[in-house]
DNA sequence: AAAGACACCTGGGAGC
DNA sequence: TGCTCCCAGGTGTCTT
């Protein structure tokens, strides 16, 4: 499941192979993603020149002169970078054709993920309305302590909230609630500021961690799985319902929350 | 305005 | 072995 560590592994990764090199052509196999993919994309982007690669939220951006190429993973969706004689395997919906013969490959089991001509810049309707990064140093204990306040939502649901802080998802949420010993159905306005610092230290410890550990994978971007590293990390909740508590022992309880189930400790998390 | 519900899609596992 | 059912999960959009 593509979260922001993930997201920005496939930025770096594909980062080498195509900075300062042309777009050829961008074939389209399968183009029922999410949104349908353009089908004039390739023409658009023939021949410009990727000048940047950024990331904002979850979304990708290949930057080039007339629009950039965004691409959003998903659910299920990955980069890989391959030539010509490449294998196409199922769910290769679309290729990214370079002008040094490299490939730029989008599979999306799925099909949870787009790609789009954005012409817009930071001002496209996907991306205007998002929150701050939750790296950056906008994401703090002022900023999210506030948006708390008038909440009556569950944390969870709340640090989930896109508008709020992008990237952290179902996974980092459970994991940074469980590490701040926050019970994930808190009301967020019944949640003090201390708990609150230590809410984001963990939020931004443990997505950097996870992009520290899939960091160490990208040597081997171009190999065959092209999965980044991180999927071996060891979650403290995470798909543990039932399991011991590694703090406490006690079996770790699941619920709903927010149409999306949570693994927690009943005694770590108040 | 805020909160909740729902839809999109496929693979994998459980249960029969 | 094969069928059906259910679940996972990001996020835009619709409903309450």
């Amino acid at each position: 499941m593509p979260e922001l560590p993930e997201v920005e592994i496939s930025r770096q990764g594909i980062q080498p192979f195509c900075l300062n090199k042309k777009i050829v052509d961008i074939v389209v196999r399968d183009g029922r993603l999410r949104w349908p993919v353009d089908k004039t994309i390739g023409k658009i982007f023939a021949g410009q020149k990727i000048t940047q690669l950024t990331r904002r939220g979850k979304y990708i951006l290949l930057h080039s002169a007339p629009a950039s190429l965004m691409i959003h993973l998903g659910m299920s969706g990955s980069l890989k970078i391959v030539n010509a004689k490449t294998q196409i395997n199922k769910h290769d919906h679309l290729d990214i054709m370079l002008s040094n013969k490299k490939i730029i490959r989008y599979n999306d089991p799925r099909r949870f993920g787009s790609v789009i001509c954005n012409q817009q810049g930071y001002s496209h309707p996907l991306l205007v309305n998002l929150g701050v990064e939750p790296l950056s140093e906008d994401f703090n204990a002022d900023y999210l302590y506030a948006a708390c306040r008038t909440k009556t939502i569950a944390i969870k649901a709340l640090i989930m909230q896109s508008k709020i802080v992008v990237g952290v998802g179902n996974i980092y949420a459970q994991e940074s609630l469980f590490l701040a010993g926050i019970h994930p159905a808190k009301a967020s306005n019944k949640i003090s500021k201390k708990p609150i610092e230590v809410l984001v230290e963990k939020i931004k410890q443990v997505l950097a961690k996870a992009i520290e550990a899939g960091g160490s994978s990208l040597k081997d971007f171009t190999a065959a799985d092209g999965k980044p590293g991180y999927f071996q990390h060891a979650h403290q909740v995470y798909g543990r319902r039932d399991q011991p508590c590694y703090q406490c022992n006690q079996p770790l309880r699941q619920m709903v929350i927010a149409q999306r189930s949570s693994v927690y400790c009943g005694k770590c998390q108040k």
